[in-house]
DNA sequence: TTAGTATATGACACAATGTCAGAAACAAAG
DNA sequence: CTTTGTTTCTGACATTGTGTCATATACTAA
């Protein structure tokens, strides 16, 4: 008996398994409906008797795959979490003349959230709710907080940025990151990408390298912008 | 009778009225309750019941003063806003050197959200429940990104601050603050002011008038600090 | 004291949660 | 194809909290 069992279960938790467990598929329908659903409603709107009719099984059979909201919540920002770090690798890891390099990762940064703001604004008014997703999306920022600091302080060390505190200005840029990320895409209609990109990346080059002679090879950046900058103040 | 009914009307709505009506009482105590309350535990865990047993009446008559915790979240909140725009006075609109009306902005910003720290906070974790605090917690925002963008572009405008578009980095100044008291100020044990404090008045200085000698007239500065300063990575 | 209004209360209907025992679907072995 | 043991799904239930309403109680001014 154990040695049919045995089998059976290793076959069951083979990721290359040409027919995923039911289990898997069920999982994953929810969380499509998820998606789906804070794509055009905000998570306060979500209950699990909506999220399960929309992924086509019972009210019941959500517990089996999560604890509850927030658990689902958590999952769906742990994807975002890698991906997120993924494309920050260039300015946080690169080496290099840091410009371009911060370009890169700005860049990728927009082009996620872009794809995945309503999880990000989602996991942010959810977060409140729960003691344990709470501390996931503080766990979240501070990972960026501590990564943007330390990167800082390589660069002020390199002589590349002037000598301050550094970790009040990463928080100060990753909180703005993360209003603008989550105001723009947290839901449709969505903002411009571009402009998104360029207000966040003036805004790093400003405050880190604004002593620096700016190189205009921004790409995407128009040609002559030297005159006071169109005033923004579309909210 | 329309006499009688009517003086009884404007002795009860008279503020000076020493002895105030049974129900502005009550209402008062309602809020005092969920101040009580806030200081301890957060807002996801104050229910109706619980504020009112604090409070000293029965559930039901909470209804009587407040729609719901939402509604009497932003009772709260308006007062709150009152006192901040009070003391960001000096330097939203004084006249002079800014750099000590920052300083003495800062100082009563903080000041004002040790006291009521819990407000700020339990505000925020609100806001994402309901659809009207959420507007209302996102105007108080704007109107400070309103308020601080104009007052970085009239200093610009007088050759204060270097011209850059002014609306991220009010944003970003913004919500560096509102983090930071929040999570310093939002709970009991709170953090310590002066450090708070000069935390986000040296980032102001630096980010707005950073290219200007620094006045060492901080209060409460020590005296040298031009080494590094201490690493402050305590989250 | 009383009349009339203001305030407080308990009972109710409703919505959503999380659990559980049993039903149904499945997949491997005979 | 059937059997058998396991996985997955489901409806019913108990629980918690909300907001409303008719009615009871407590004020206040005359």
């Amino acid at each position: 008996m154990s040695e049919t069992k045995l089998s059976q279960i290793r076959r069951r938790n083979d990721p290359t398994n040409p027919t995923p467990r039911k289990s898997e598929r069920t999982r994953q329908a929810i969380l499509d409906a998820a998606l789906k659903f804070l794509w055009t409603q905000p998570f306060r709107d979500l209950t699990v008797g909506k999220l399960m009719s929309l992924a086509g099984t019972s009210r019941s059979s959500f517990y089996q795959y999560f604890q509850d909201l927030h658990d689902l919540m958590e999952t769906l920002l742990c994807g975002l979490e890698e991906d997120i770090f993924g494309v920050a690798a260039p300015w946080l890891q690169g080496e290099g003349d840091p410009i371009p390099l911060l370009e890169e990762t700005m860049e990728g940064l927009v082009r996620v959230c872009y794809q995945q703001g309503p999880i990000l604004r989602a996991v942010a008014d959810a977060a409140p709710m729960d003691e344990r997703l709470e501390k996931a999306w503080a766990d979240f920022l501070k990972d960026f907080d501590d990564a943007v600091t330390d990167r800082i302080e390589q660069h002020q060390a390199a002589g590349l940025i002037k000598p301050f505190d550094a970790r009040p200005i990463a928080i100060s840029l990753n909180r703005m990151d993360a209003y603008l990320l989550i105001h723009h895409f947290g839901r449709r209609p969505r903002g411009n990408r571009e402009s998104v990109r360029e207000a966040i990346l003036r805004v790093w080059i400003l405050t880190l390298y604004g002593d620096k002679p700016l190189a205009e090879s921004v790409p995407g950046s128009r040609a002559k912008r030297h005159a006071k900058p169109s005033r923004s103040k579309n909210s």
